[in-house]
DNA sequence: CCAAATTAGACAGTTTCTCTGACTACCCGT
DNA sequence: ACGGGTAGTCAGAGAAACTGTCTAATTTGG
């Protein structure tokens, strides 16, 4: 079944499908079990700490989920709440010293698979697919820019 | 934020979920109320029917997930369970009629989705995402390659 | 400058999704 | 025809998501 029948949505998922696997088998083997509704908040959180509301629109679930989530993480030692200085109603969401220790783990999968991947592809065409999927978030990323991982 | 700080995973993720949230509002819109994980499942249906363990390979969920999600789907009338003619043991699931009408509204949006991104990239670099997609594809999925969206 | 609308977040209850474990029915090789 | 493996279901539990409602704080408009 030749590629051109497949549409670009499956296409694009196969491969972050692969890489997500990948994270998480060796985050759970390094004993940061994480799960991946964890994870999705988790990624969005800021340097400098995040609001739930924040996380909840860019993991598009809502605040209530969003809230069940971070208690998780919080619960877990990979984040802590708190209150934000800039409005009594909020708190913010930021990364505790275990949520830290993951982040180096993630990078370290991540950049193996891309290095495996630019060895498939060849350096030319591995660019161009940066190149086109970076220009392609220009009208399908309706946030600014998350973090790591 | 420039994007060769972003992981190629955010990067294939960002447009996979665009695509995909503009699939699910249309097929809601023409009143076909399907879950995505109804959708994995369904999408990995063959065109003479697949098996349940078949499908729950695919989409990577226990053959009890995929009992269920199929239960659903055949209330809804979106599929059909027939034996397999050889394997007494074992049933198809197939497409069934509402199921079917679904498919070209779905194929319609991905066509739409596809031609922007075609007009915001050039053809050039449309092709070559594609091109690279299709090569990542190699080392990347473990499975055949299932049908239309 | 105060009332109204909005926003941040939490609580309660429910539905959907997914898992593990145990089971039946059937297939196939020796 | 026995024994091991495969296809699928049943039962029960936990995770993850939703809607609706509520309080407290902030912003806005008259």
């Amino acid at each position: 079944m030749p590629d051109d029948e497949l549409n670009l949505g499956l296409l694009l998922f196969i491969p972050y499908r692969a890489m997500e696997n990948r994270v998480f088998e060796r985050l759970a083997g390094a004993g940061y079990d994480i799960t991946p509704a964890q994870a999705r908040v988790f990624q969005r959180i800021s340097a400098t700490g995040s609001r739930l509301t924040e996380l909840a629109e860019q993991a598009q679930v809502t605040k209530q989920t969003a809230g069940f989530l971070v208690d998780q993480l919080e619960k877990a030692g990979y984040v802590r709440r708190v209150p934000d200085p800039t409005d009594a109603r909020a708190r913010l969401v930021q990364i505790a010293d275990r949520g830290a220790e993951t982040i180096p783990i993630a990078a370290a999968v991540v950049a193996e698979i891309e290095a495996e991947w630019t060895a498939h592809l060849g350096a030319t065409q591995a660019a161009q697919l940066r190149r086109a999927l970076g220009k392609l978030r220009e009208i399908t990323d309706p946030y600014a820019g998350p973090a790591s991982t």
